[in-house]
DNA sequence: AGCACGCCGACT
DNA sequence: GTCGGCGTGCTC
């Protein structure tokens, strides 16, 4: 007897349907479907269903067990038969109605099954109860009269009741003990003489122990451009309803200070607010701004345990927090009362998540923001092209802050053009003359200086100058960066690491070359330049353990180190007034990246660090260093040009039909099989440009083409990664309305060969 | 995405 | 004759 046939007997016997049911519920699965999956819903679950629930339910034709979402309920039955429910898995619902609404749209938008977003959205330590700890209180008995006993107490657990007398609530038992510097027995002795008493409590583990000290950091007094913007804030925040408002602000303009006032006005009304910051501007600093004026913070981001996520997430489910600051998932806080959203850095592209589903966290902010009809406030000292658009359309309010507080200038930014500099004896430096002469002026004067180097390791590019050979990946075809502190020749783009060689493996020569320029050699050459001075690195790897980031930034701040220099990552600190000089050691790196938005990158890049400098009364200035000063996106950042720049780059948009004036979406075919990927982005392409060309073939008559355009296939910019042979193409859309149409058309009624994976990606940013 | 079904080639 | 390759289509 078949399987087929055991099956076959078994339904006929015990029909799959429950006739009698009377409740069903609609599921989704984490895969790439997009429809629910209807269960009947046994009386026994009855009481304990509910939409936004996670339940067990029979799937496929083996009727293996998985967990889905349940996203709806009805109580008619559906034509087809259908099979019931195994078990309902949580006590409250891990999504709110709102929350349901925002990600039936992404899965929409951005082309993945609901379930997929739904998992992603739902973080794992939120779907179980780890991250909760049940610890030991203690507080004074305010009425116990002390006169009776006090000749007892002993000076410990004197200073122990100080301490209870003055916080004014319960301290947690260790804790208590630690601030005390006793052990338990004082805290015991109190308790037995009727001072103190103890109690249990069920806490999330982890948040109680970040309310350190605060500095209650009073509402600042406003200049007048602030109070012009708050004027025209505080109005759309006291009335609600959704409105999107993009502040523009120089840095040092003071956006943060609209931020806490427009966030104290929103949990006034008994309302929360979100916070959306990119990772690395995720610091202890950061989130202590919040903590200080704020009340109750809730901090979300992908760096937290599953445990403590999973405990700040029930936080905000359960509305303990006032204020929710986080990283591109704290989109998804389960807030129940959000009164205002605030993306801060608005043109960061690490808003931009790179895996299913490929969200872009501010523009799913504002979709919240419309769902739950209330503010937005996007701010940026350099915004993305897209919501400038956005704003000159008046889908945004624009709001802007031109000068910096307190009347300090912009710093002065000079350009230090490296095609004219003086041949040197013995290989070429980083730091020209005229950078140094300025580093050992202002070091000489006190201030400190910060060096960026958008590339880390010690030599980009290992090369062979006999035969030409260049050191690359086995599984990726980009240059192998030489570490010389890890002595390992590594993949930056997968991680591969290689053991450096003597020789060259192609000819066999005993010369090979270690050249091009990372922040490890810059290093060196500035421990060598600049003797007695304390030269710090930072980048992605001296800051691999955790807090290394805020210590050296502290340490920094301090005046302990001269002289930083690191990635991007240093450009994203908080001020430091005492640094005098910036330089930018090359700027034109990331110009000619193959991705049209370069050139804002490096203009984003260039006005962010130049705005580290002359945060202080001393002033500052930056030096960069480049080979195409006369480059917009160079010339224009020194020029503190914003306007400029994105005239320019407009027109270059819109020449080109590039967003923000067009829709992009991007399609990644790859394979193991270089062939098989290539035949299959081919017949990809092929499908998109007949549905876009329909005529032609029918009637050739006047073909109607839709206006909407394939750029490619063509092989990736990166074309062989981890081991996989990589093509690509584009669909160019005047409307996203119609790039969807199309997508929905032409997708569904592909198959992807075996051994080959192709990925959707709406509105790309990483072209690479 | 999984997973089972089914229809073809090389083995006991 | 059967084991197993992977192409095809469905999942309430």
């Amino acid at each position: 007897m078949t399987d087929t046939m055991q099956r076959e007997l078994f339904s006929s016997e015990t029909p799959a349907t429950e006739q009698k049911a009377t409740l069903f519920a609609d599921v989704v699965f984490d895969r790439p479907l997009d429809h629910a999956f209807t269960y009947a819903v046994g009386v026994e679950l009855h009481e304990r269903i509910a939409v936004g629930k996670r339940v067990r339910a029979p799937f496929g034709r083996g009727d293996k067990s998985e967990i889905g979402y349940c996203v709806r309920l009805c109580e008619t039955a559906p034509e087809r038969s259908v099979k019931a429910l195994v078990a309902v898995l949580d006590d409250q619902p891990l999504l709110t109605d709102h929350l349901l609404r925002l990600t039936r749209w992404m899965a929409d938008y951005y082309l993945c099954g609901w379930g997929q977003v739904l998992n992603a959205v739902v973080p794992a330590g939120a779907r179980d109860k780890s991250g909760t700890r049940t610890l030991a209180f203690v507080e004074a008995i305010p009425e116990a009269a002390e006169q009776e006993t006090s000749s007892a107490l002993t000076a410990k657990q004197q200073s122990v009741l100080e301490l209870l007398r003055r916080a004014g609530k319960p301290i947690e038992q260790r804790q208590l003990a630690r601030q005390a510097k006793c052990g338990p027995g004082p805290i015991e002795a109190l308790i037995l003489k009727g001072l103190a008493r103890r109690f249990s409590r069920r806490v999330d583990r982890f948040v109680d122990g970040a309310a350190e000290e605060e500095t209650p950091h009073g509402p600042l007094v406003l200049n007048d451009d602030q109070q012009s913007v708050w004027n025209r804030l505080e109005p759309a925040l006291k009335q609600g309803g959704f409105h999107a408002f993009l502040l523009h602000g120089v840095t040092g303009s003071g956006k943060t200070e609209i931020y806490l006032r427009a966030i104290e006005e929103v949990i006034q009304r008994g309302k929360e607010a979100l916070v959306m910051v990119p990772e690395i501007s995720l610091t202890p600093q950061t989130i202590q701004r919040f903590r200080g004026r704020c009340g109750e913070v809730a901090v979300l981001h992908s760096h937290l345990g599953n445990a403590e996520r999973g405990g700040h997430w029930r936080r905000v489910a359960t509305g303990q927090a006032q204020v929710i600051v986080g990283a591109r998932s704290a989109v998804f806080a389960p807030a129940n009362r959000l009164g205002l959203i605030v993306v801060d850095e608005e043109h960061e592209n690490t808003f931009k998540q790179d895996t299913t589903p490929r969200y872009h966290g501010r523009d799913v902010a504002v979709m919240r923001a419309r769902l739950e009809n209330i503010p937005i406030l996007l701010g940026s000292a350099t915004p993305s092209l897209e919501s400038w658009h956005n704003a000159e359309r008046g889908q945004y309010t624009l709001l802007t802050l031109p000068q910096r507080v307190l009347d300090r200038p912009l710093p002065q930014v000079g350009l230090i053009d490296l095609r004219h500099q003086p041949p040197k004896r013995g290989r070429p430096l980083a730091v020209s003359d005229a950078l140094e002469y300025a580093m050992k002026t202002s070091l000489k004067a006190g201030g400190q200086v910060m060096l960026l180097l958008n590339r880390r390791g010690f030599s980009t590019h290992i090369h062979c100058p006999s035969c030409g050979h260049i050191e690359t990946c086995r599984f990726c075809d980009l240059a192998l960066t030489y570490h010389k502190e890890r002595d390992v020749m590594l993949c930056h783009y997968c991680g591969y690491e290689q053991e450096p060689q003597r020789n060259c493996p192609s000819c066999g020569l005993s010369a090979i070359r270690y050249q091009g320029l990372g922040t490890e050699k810059l290093q060196v050459e500035i421990e060598e330049r600049f003797p007695g001075y304390v030269v710090r690195r930072m980048d992605g790897d001296t800051m691999r353990k955790p807090g290394s980031h805020a210590r050296v930034l502290a340490a920094f701040r301090k005046g302990l180190i001269h002289i930083l220099l690191g990635t991007q990552m240093i450009a994203k600190g908080l001020d430091f007034p005492n640094v005098t000089l910036v330089g930018v050691v090359n700027a034109d790196m990331g110009l000619h990246f193959p991705d049209f938005r370069s050139a804002e990158r490096t203009f984003q890049l260039l006005s962010q660090v130049a705005g580290r400098a002359g945060r202080g009364p001393q002033g500052g200035r930056v030096l960069i260093q480049t080979f195409a000063p006369e480059h917009p996106s160079i010339a224009l950042a020194a020029a503190h040009d914003y306007a400029g720049f994105v005239a320019a780059e407009m027109a270059h948009r819109r020449q080109h039909n590039y967003p923000p004036f067009q829709r992009l979406a991007r399609l990644i075919v790859r394979s193991r099989d270089r062939e098989a990927a290539c035949a299959f982005a081919d017949l990809l392409a092929d499908a998109f440009q007949r549905a876009l060309h329909p005529s032609i073939q029918s009637k050739g008559g006047e073909a109607t083409p839709l206006e909407l355009r394939v750029l490619g296939p063509a092989e990736a910019p990166v074309f062989r990664l981890k081991g996989y042979y990589r093509y690509h193409f584009q669909l160019q859309s005047p409307s996203p309305a119609l790039l969807h149409q199309v997508l929905r058309t032409v997708l569904p009624a592909q198959r992807v060969p075996n051994g080959v994976e192709f990925t959707l990606d709406v509105d790309p940013f990483n072209m690479l």
